[in-house]
DNA sequence: TAACCCATGTAACCTGTTACATGATTAA
DNA sequence: TTAATCATGTAACAGGTTACATGGGTTA
């Protein structure tokens, strides 16, 4: 149930709308957790019914109105028991390296375009998770800083590797190609 | 459905039975995916009444009998259909990290004990990941040998980041407790 | 005037988890 | 004799995705 957990980690920080949180958990929390904004007003409304937050209603003159969900003491009560329950890792699910550990069915240049394509967005969630690092340190409440500094720092770290990562698996794969342009009996047009 | 396809790219290297499948995706893709026995052999029903993997029944004498499933000639080419296929970057999800950024709620040793018990499950995960590279780098199929390679190593290099920033965490953590104890004003029990 | 941003939701569907169910063989 | 391993499944539920729906204000 860990959704709840990362809008009331959000909550935290500040007072937000759905919408808010919708765009990428808005702040810090959106360097390790994404959901949808369907997934988020269904979970908003669960843990305003639960009593975890409250929803105070802004009425804006040029805009639609919208709420203002608050964390609720109830609500970090939970948020501190759900952190001091040990927990197992997060379960590994990436479709890129399927992709490429069965790319031998498919022609090299698609391929590589796959990884081109991920080594630009992985350096693009980089440039953004160091903003957030940033805005974070402007903080000045130092209680939250060096938690929020740690955190941030492993995503940064995890894009920073898959950058390097997409960088040799290009140049293993474009050294390969060449090597069989050269060669004169490439029967298997996937082989490496 | 990404599911349905690392089913089918295990079952590139070898047919296997839903059993041998849910025991960690047997050899390499359980590097990047997990699935439960539930899920699998769902899933695999699925596939085989799509007809992109067929059952072939095995009578076992001391054992239960079991069906090992073979793709099809079908089930290669859908999966190649979906390599094929340009993709988004996997969604982010990390539990320890929403734990960690919320961390100054909660008693430090609590969080400490978290992060040793993760390093403990990233340096187990790194150890089968290593011996999966080991067995596939022995396969003969050269055509599959590097792209297995590139596939794994990334897995590889996740956990040794995750054992660095574990080791670094849990480093400023204890650094800072320790300041704390020597000072004395500690009226926030939590903060850095 | 078309596209995008703000702002909230519903409904149907697919994916993943938890609990339940069975039953023989083998190693401690 | 207890627990683990092999081997397959069903059912109920929670989590996540896709599509649909609305409507005013702003920017190009």
């Amino acid at each position: 149930m860990a959704l709840a957990h990362a809008i009331l980690a959000s909550l935290l920080d500040a007072s937000c709308s759905g919408y808010d949180l919708a765009k990428q958990f808005d702040s810090a929390v959106g360097c390790f957790w994404e959901a949808s904004h369907q997934q988020i007003y269904r979970e908003l409304s669960r843990l305003e019914t639960d009593g975890h937050v409250v929803a105070e209603k802004v009425e804006q003159a040029t805009r639609p109105n919208k709420k203002l969900y608050h964390i609720t003491a109830s609500g970090r009560d939970w948020l501190k028991t759900w952190i001091a329950q040990p927990a197992s890792l997060s379960p590994l699910k990436d479709d890129l390296l399927v992709k490429l550990y069965a790319g031998h069915l498919v022609p090299r240049p698609i391929l590589l375009a796959e990884l081109h394509q991920h080594r630009q967005q992985h350096a693009e969630r980089l440039n953004q998770f160091r903003a957030r690092l940033e805005a974070h340190l402007q903080d000045d409440d130092s209680a939250t800083q060096s938690f929020a500094y740690l955190a941030i720092s492993h995503s940064i770290r995890a894009e920073t590797a898959w950058l390097a990562w997409c960088d040799d698996a290009i140049a293993l794969l474009e050294k390969s190609e060449k090597s069989r342009d050269q060669s004169d009996a490439p029967d298997n047009p996937s082989s490496p």
